[in-house]
DNA sequence: TCATTGATGGTCT
DNA sequence: GACCATCAATGAG
C-alpha cells in the first residue's frame, strides 16, 4: 500500500476530513504494522475556527499545524491521552483533521473507537508530532476494497466553548460503524 | 441507562 | 493557576 500523496492533503479541510473515512493508518512499531481503517474525523478549520488550536496562535506545540499538509499533529491532553491529526491545506493555512476512531484490520493493540485510544492501540504520542505522513513507517493509504458507505456529519466533541464553531458540522463518520465513538 | 466525577500533566496566561 | 479536541468508574434511578 503507497502512502496518500501530499495533494490529497493540500485541499479543502473538509473535503479532507470526509475522504479519509475508510482509508487505512498504518504504523509500523519496531517493524511490526498496525493498521485501522477510519471511520470517524473532524474538521479544524484554521486560526479563525475557535474550536482549533490554531486558533489560539502558534506555538512550540501548534508549530505543525501552521507547516506544510500531510505531516502528524500529535499532542498531550488531559495528562493522559493523545490525539491524532493530519495537517491539511496550504503551509501557513493552520487547519488540520482528528482521527477519531479506527475499525481494527491488523495489530492494534486494544480498543481504538475514541481519539485517546486509538493513539494507544496504534502507538502513537506526541513524539510522532511533525512527522511527516509520507513515510513507511507512518502513513495513511487507500484500501484495495473500499466498500461503499453513508456519511453522517454532526457537531464536534467536546468543544463546547468555542461558541458558533461548536455547532458547525465537522465531524464525519461511517454510518452504521460500530467503532464511532459517540453515534 | 445516564449524568457526574476523578485521574493526570503539558501548555499557556 | 486554569484549562483541556478524553476515558473509566461511580452512583442514582
Amino acid at each position: 500500500m503507497r502512502p496518500l500523496p501530499r495533494r490529497f492533503y493540500d485541499r479543502d479541510t473538509t473535503t479532507v476530513a470526509r475522504e479519509l473515512l475508510g482509508m487505512h493508518l498504518v504504523h509500523l512499531v519496531r517493524g511490526v504494522a498496525r493498521i485501522g481503517r477510519i471511520v470517524e474525523t473532524e474538521a479544524y478549520l484554521g486560526p479563525q475556527d475557535l474550536a482549533a488550536h490554531s486558533a489560539r496562535g502558534r506555538t512550540a506545540r501548534t508549530e505543525v499545524m501552521f507547516g506544510p499538509p500531510g505531516h502528524a499533529y500529535v499532542y498531550l491532553i488531559y495528562g493522559m491521552y493523545h490525539c491524532f491529526n493530519v495537517v491539511t491545506e496550504a503551509e501557513g493555512h493552520a487547519s488540520a483533521v482528528l482521527v477519531r476512531a479506527l475499525e481494527p484490520v491488523q495489530g492494534l493493540q486494544g480498543r481504538s473507537n475514541g481519539p485517546g485510544l486509538l493513539c494507544r492501540a496504534m502507538g502513537l504520542d506526541r513524539r510522532h508530532s511533525g512527522h511527516d505522513l509520507l513515510s513507511a513507517d507512518l502513513h495513511i493509504a487507500r484500501p484495495a476494497k473500499r466498500p461503499a458507505f453513508a456519511i453522517v456529519r454532526r457537531p464536534r466533541i467536546g468543544v463546547d466553548y468555542a461558541g458558533p464553531w461548536a455547532r458547525r458540522l465537522l465531524r464525519f463518520y461511517i454510518e452504521g460503524s460500530p467503532q464511532v465513538s459517540r453515534p
